[in-house]
DNA sequence: ACCCAGAATGAATGAATATTCATTCTTTCG
DNA sequence: CGAAAGAATGAATATTCATTCATTCTGGGT
């Protein structure tokens, strides 16, 4: 359909030096232009939705040219991998931040702070969480992408669990389990995140707040507020 | 566009008689053939992920021809609406049904019933959650599954507000806030399928209940346990 | 100043895929 | 029974898209 007749195509006017405005072609080392591409890829499946991403939208968002995603990342599969593995990590980096938090030794404090972490500015934008819950999506059928999240977040887990044993020894709680709370917290948590992709207009982010900080009183009212 | 050059086309070699094992075409009323095209469509979502599914895909798992699909559904966006439609009502409709339950007097066996209904296992089968997950992924960026989740979510948190309304009444709870607890719960069972999804060897079935079961009790200790 | 490794480009390609519609088949009703 | 209504089929079509690769360009090294 396309090759028959091409013979001379192209090459007349070819002028109008290419060089619209300011776009001379740019030479970047491997690692940046990877992260580029990976941020353009987030928007696109914000904005979008990941069933309808293409190759051509995430290289224009970035600002590239077609062919650069599959230097970098040889495949699209492998773009939509690495791209969840970098979402997932920056999750999870930043809640295992703060739980360790050796610089915050007020445990209290510490649970204040990663509430504000995983309802706060940065991981309630809509873009975020859109990424999140589009490859959430897909993991029942893709074990590549579950496994990804099932590593960073057994880590997370752990350390939540860890971080609700010492208070509950230090407020010395009598009846709560530290798994079974920790376990209930992360799905409160991922569950709000869903409530405020998906229906905005019912939950806003402060209500969301307070629904968590009210789950985490009750469990541990010497503690919170 | 499709008239130019027909000429004899098709013709030869329709031997073979297409009656393969018992295959005949069967012909059965709309409604019957959109619902079986649904189905097959959910299954199809659960195993390859709603990005992959395609028309052949769907129409082939429903053992009938490519063409049937936009014969009843004009096209895959509208199939695709659709079955999300179908899962959101089964799911809330089923919620609702346990809220109202005027065959179910005591409120503890009605929490019970629903918390039974919830997590049991028509819902969490994989099938299920998978379709669930995979429209919730789309819908930060297609107003219109946003639209029809809503809906029905909307509701069905109006009869859980006022089923948790009730029981506060009936126990004479202090401190507690109905809306605030219906969102909170509601969250939480989604959080908790979400789990069940993604990382099934963290958490099982048996685990989810303890965890949604200790909220409520925690809420309404003198109705559950 | 010149070279060249390798980064970047984008036209071309081929594989997929949604949708159409002429034709075939089934059922119903007079 | 015969014919009409309309359900179902699937080959053909047109489009979209990932991927390739010949070519162009850049910047650091000599």
């Amino acid at each position: 359909m396309k090759s028959e007749g091409m013979s001379d195509a192209s090459g007349v006017m070819t002028e109008e030096v290419p060089q619209a405005i300011g776009k001379r072609r740019q030479i970047r080392p491997r690692a940046e232009r990877r992260q580029q591409l990976i941020d353009a890829t987030i928007r696109c499946i914000a904005q979008h939705g990941l069933s309808k991403v293409t190759m051509q939208m995430v290289t224009s968002e970035a600002g590239l040219s077609v062919g650069i995603a599959n230097l970098h990342f040889q495949s699209k599969d492998n773009l939509l991998k690495e791209t969840l593995r970098s979402v997932a990590e920056e999750y999870h980096g930043g809640q295992i931040e703060i739980m360790e938090g050796s610089d915050m030794p007020d445990l209290g404090h510490r649970l204040d702070a990663l509430l504000d972490f995983q309802l706060g500015r940065g991981v309630t934008q809509r873009q975020k969480m859109s990424v999140w819950f589009a490859y959430y999506g897909e993991a029942g059928a893709r074990p590549v992408y579950q496994k990804i999240v099932s590593t960073v977040d057994r880590l997370a887990a752990q350390k939540l669990e860890a971080l609700f044993g010492e208070i509950i020894q230090e407020g010395q709680y009598r009846g709560v389990e530290a798994r079974e709370l920790a376990t209930g917290y992360s799905a409160l948590i991922d569950g709000l995140h869903l409530g405020l992709l998906v229906t905005p207009r019912e939950l806003t982010k402060r209500r969301a707040r307070a629904v968590a900080r009210d789950f985490l009183r009750r469990a541990f009212p010497q503690h919170i507020c």
